[in-house]
DNA sequence: CATCTACATGGAAGCGTTTCCGCTTGAGGG
DNA sequence: CCCTCAAGCGGAAACGCTTCCATGTAGATG
């Protein structure tokens, strides 16, 4: 790997900003205060270092610019996958936000693994981006969260914000923003919803417990239930991974078990209620004849199988978190912001006559 | 903005390399050779050293190590949105095969946009990526082709690989990896399959020209007519963007211009398809008791309507491209490369009897 | 006409890292 | 026992840029 000054290694050096000096006739400092456009400079002295500029097709060197003491313009974002709907709205967000602040995006995937998402984090610290984005859920042991908490706190002291978004804090004296939607007000939402519409038993599809996000909307399941007096059955709720093929199983399995006891169903996300609707349609079951069905998230299987669900602000996200991030003065300030979600009515659910 | 060791500012400055050496009672030098680990170094040293970038946290500054001649690990992408499910897929492709080869993943959205996308491009080319990727069609006028051209020469001169994923080659001398599948294969294929099942007069619905994609497309329906020597009635192409509103709006004007005189549908994508299926939908008309449909690409929609498609590696697009840029011995050396497809049997295509 | 001010510019230090070159040290061969 | 040699390490230059400080020059003011 050759470094100095390599006399004819077919790379032919790329322009630096002394060239463009020299090519001008001005000085190295001259031409980085014009380019800069903060200093006060004459015309002709400008319209020459800019024609020189555009002679030597320069480009100034952005590790050389952020060594130099300019703060790189970028923000990181980490997230399990880019092709699942959630995070790709939610990066998207971040993106849209990031570009209108003139910043980078370096993105990173872990795919769900807990030991690369502190790998990707290592690499994202080492190029000093303003501010580090986690998104979603990864399940975690309190070794990792400990780690987590510890990787909050250097970011803070190298500058840079680090931001949870749909993701549990990690502490009281934690340095870090979190950024989430209002998961059991939407949960609340959308059961009373079925509740009010006539509907006493709803089969609960989803995760229990472990990741905090369908354990939100479960809680807000339950508290609908207590709001409208109606009892509790810890039976109508089925376990299983927030995936299309798991909505798939959990709903095959019930049905197999015995006699249909509930008249409407609350999936945890929309994956689970197209996966469940697969299951009741190859029983010969119709939506929302014969059965109601809600999901949550409003992405794209949502409107395609006519899914009245909880449309959720993914870019929303991915926007506030970015905003925040850049806003917060002192890097390690603690925030915690909660957005609203809302319903969307599609053809899923029946009204049912009371008993 | 403080440059200088400032004194008392709140932040702790970052432990550097020489706090390190000064820690561990060694030279910079020796911190360095020991970090990188290819030089040789006595056990008792190193131990020494690790100790101390554990005790004080230290983490490399990429741009110094930048600057100082080490090439930065990182491909560049370059995309319309990171939503659209195609650019999603090859984006994972891409960061997949970056993670797997140890890069970091700068991602830049352009909402296709050609001014954005060369100001995206300029960015790119500030961080030094070994690779900068572009992803998907824009639609471009001669000048912008141009521009690209001069700039994919420019990154040749910087070291750095263009690839153009999904998207025509600029022109024979330019230095550009072009990875693409074969859209025309593809859709003689499909073409074909309804064909061979009796279907004579099939309704095309997409772009017809300007794009290459959908270009390529209708080329290789119009050979598979002519292969299976099926008279081309052109009054059977409708042109429409790429869609799922597009695709509502053509069928429903077609639906509404006179006696249906077609018993198959090809439409140039799955979105295309679903809009089409939600106007047939409208006129009482079912896939694929009474019209045939098949669409382009295999994603997310196609699976929710039962569409009979042509599962296209978008993944693989990404992976290719990386692998092909960090393979490239002399970046500058134009490639093209062409990528399988099949056709994904769904119940979309009905058998229709000869006349 | 001398002096002051404000502005435009140049020189140079320093950012944190890598790597070249040269020095010391200890082991092994003659 | 001396010499050679390699391993291990330290000093220092270089990467390209920004900004502090100094310097020169023009116009305004006394």
């Amino acid at each position: 790997m050759p470094r100095r000054t390599a006399p004819d290694d077919g790379q032919p050096r790329l322009a630096t900003i002394r060239d463009v000096a020299r090519h001008a006739g001005v000085s190295v400092a001259t031409v980085s205060r014009i380019l800069s456009g903060t200093y006060p400079s004459a015309p002709s002295t400008r319209a020459k270092v800019m024609r020189a500029v555009r002679e030597l097709d320069y480009v100034a060197n952005a590790h050389a610019r952020g060594l130099a003491g300019v703060r790189p313009k970028s923000v990181a974002i980490v997230v399990n996958s880019v092709i699942s709907p959630h995070y790709a709205h939610v990066a998207q967000g971040v993106q849209e936000e990031a570009a209108r602040e003139g910043r980078l995006c370096i993105v990173g995937t872990t795919g769900g693994d807990p030991e690369r998402e502190l790998a990707t984090i290592g690499l994202m610290r080492q190029e000093q981006a303003e501010a580090v984005i986690l998104v979603g859920n990864i399940v975690a042991d309190d070794a990792h969260r400990e780690r987590m908490a510890s990787i909050a706190r250097a970011l803070a002291r190298a500058g840079s914000q680090l931001v949870l978004c749909g993701r549990p804090p990690l502490g009281p004296d934690v340095p870090a923003i979190v950024v989430e939607y209002d998961n059991t007000a939407g949960a609340h939402a959308i059961t009373s919803h079925l509740l009010s519409v006539g509907h006493r038993r709803i089969l609960f599809l989803g995760r229990r417990t472990g990741y905090t996000t369908p354990d939100s909307r479960i809680a807000g399941y339950r508290a609908a239930l207590t709001t409208h007096r109606v009892p509790h059955d810890p039976g109508l709720e089925v376990d299983g991974t927030m995936e299309r093929g798991e909505g798939h199983r959990m709903m095959r399995e019930r049905l197999d078990r015995g006699p249909r006891d509930f008249t409407a169903i609350f999936a945890a996300n929309d994956l689970i209620a197209a996966g469940a609707r697969d299951a009741l349609r190859e029983r010969g079951l119709r939506i929302p004849d014969d059965i109601s069905m809600v999901g949550f998230d409003d992405l794209p299987p949502a409107a395609d199988i006519d899914l009245t669900t909880v449309q959720v602000p993914h870019e929303d996200l991915g926007r506030t978190a970015v905003r925040l991030a850049l806003n917060s003065e002192t890097p390690g300030t603690a925030q915690h912001v909660l957005l609203g979600t809302h319903i969307v009515t599609r053809t899923s659910v029946h009204h049912r006559p009371g008993p």
